[in-house]
DNA sequence: TTAAAAATATGATATTTGTCATATTAAAGA
DNA sequence: TCTTTAATATGACAAATATCATATTTTTAA
């Protein structure tokens, strides 16, 4: 079982607060998971009763529309907790969470993490921060779907992912991503995604090889967004 | 000046759990206003520095969006605090408030609220409540928004707005939006909006008289809405 | 009270987006 | 490797929604 202490990841999230002492009692009670592409690390409606901490990997926080349609509401990667809104709340998971690749996630209990909110008041500032700042982003989120065509959100999600996530040497994004699930973040229907992507790729904003997205002209991208 | 001792709508927002000390401290501190309808509480950008508890009236957040349209992210009411997030986030407003109708609001200044967060555990987890609440709205409204029809929102809106802010004694929804307001809440044209509205009215489902909105066929409304 | 301005309403039409059909390509499993 | 299945792609068409024009009603303010 590794040692919390010596967590890297740690230094990204609100568990950067932890006092040394803390951080040994977290170790003996956190619990180590591999998450293969593909698996659901927890679903709607599920009681999670605790955080799970990203070591290593995405993955995609998925919301079941009423049409029985998936959306992508974030991508959540490394650094970063899932379940803190649930357990704060004290409700089920509001969203399901699905790895875009393989994971390594340490999960901690409820009990321990309420424990530093009454204790470590910079562990709870950071959380609300944290919380606040997804706020934030879901109001933006929340205009653009209201005011934007499916051509300017394609154009914004793809420079998005870009840069949140960066690229790989043969300079396509990191994430992968199906059409079907780039569909379900920008709200769109796939065919229209592919489409839209097939038109970008004529325009030479774009390249296409597979899965394999390449951003050729990033400036031309960034006029179509707004 | 009036006391928040007194005051009623505090025992609906997170103010609940400050101490009769700290009451009587907020008292001497807070400054009370009157917004007419239509004026601005605080704008996009603004550096608000502190909190507004609403003490009468309805207000509606908006967002600016890229092409220039307003959008209304959410409407908020007597007994809710405005601009949590930006105080916490140490961050300018993300949105902006103006009054729908003639409002009581108090403004208490910063350095008091951040004290609480200090010293009064149960503020804190009061206050983080209330935003998960809202974070959770918000993940809930842009899954509608990517998914669901205009007509299917508009539907979901006048159920709503029926329930969070109830009806007059002629049956008429409380909150009177503009039609442009209403179109701005479900994200679609102002014309659309308003033929949606003629139609709802032809099939029965609804009654217009001026900005007058009443719900005639609930059940129906609902299966509308999904 | 009345003129001017704003909000509401509706028709005509254009544009965007979704749906269905079907081909092509890529991926997975035996 | 080959077969089967899933993903990607594209055309044809339908439906939803936006835009523009213009009429009517309501509100505002001189």
């Amino acid at each position: 079982m590794s040692k919390c202490e010596q967590c890297i990841v740690r230094e990204f999230s609100s568990l950067k607060a932890l006092t040394k002492d803390e951080l040994v009692k977290l170790s003996d009670c956190k619990t180590s998971h591999i998450i293969k592409k593909g698996e659901v690390i927890f679903e709607e409606g599920d009681n999670v009763n605790g955080i799970y901490c990203i070591k290593d990997g995405i993955c995609k926080l998925t919301k079941l529309s009423a049409n029985g349609k998936d959306h992508i509401v974030k991508l959540v990667t490394k650094g970063e907790l899932l379940g803190q809104r649930s357990m704060i709340s004290d409700e089920p998971v509001n969203l399901s969470a699905v790895a875009l690749e393989d994971m390594q996630v340490c999960f901690i209990p409820k009990s321990e993490v309420m424990g530093y909110f009454d204790k470590n008041n910079q562990f709870s500032m950071n959380v609300m921060k944290t919380i606040c700042g997804d706020l934030k982003d879901a109001d933006d989120h929340m205009v653009n779907l209201a005011q934007k065509t499916v051509k300017e959100r394609l154009a914004e999600t793809l420079l998005n992912l870009h840069d949140t996530f960066g690229k790989n040497e043969d300079n396509s994004l990191k994430v992968q991503l199906s059409r079907d699930e780039l569909a379900s973040m920008i709200g769109t229907a796939t065919e229209s995604c592919i489409r839209l992507l097939s038109d970008f790729k004529k325009l030479g904003l774009i390249e296409l090889a597979g899965k394999k997205i390449v951003l050729k002209d990033i400036n031309k991208l960034k006029k179509l967004a707004d």
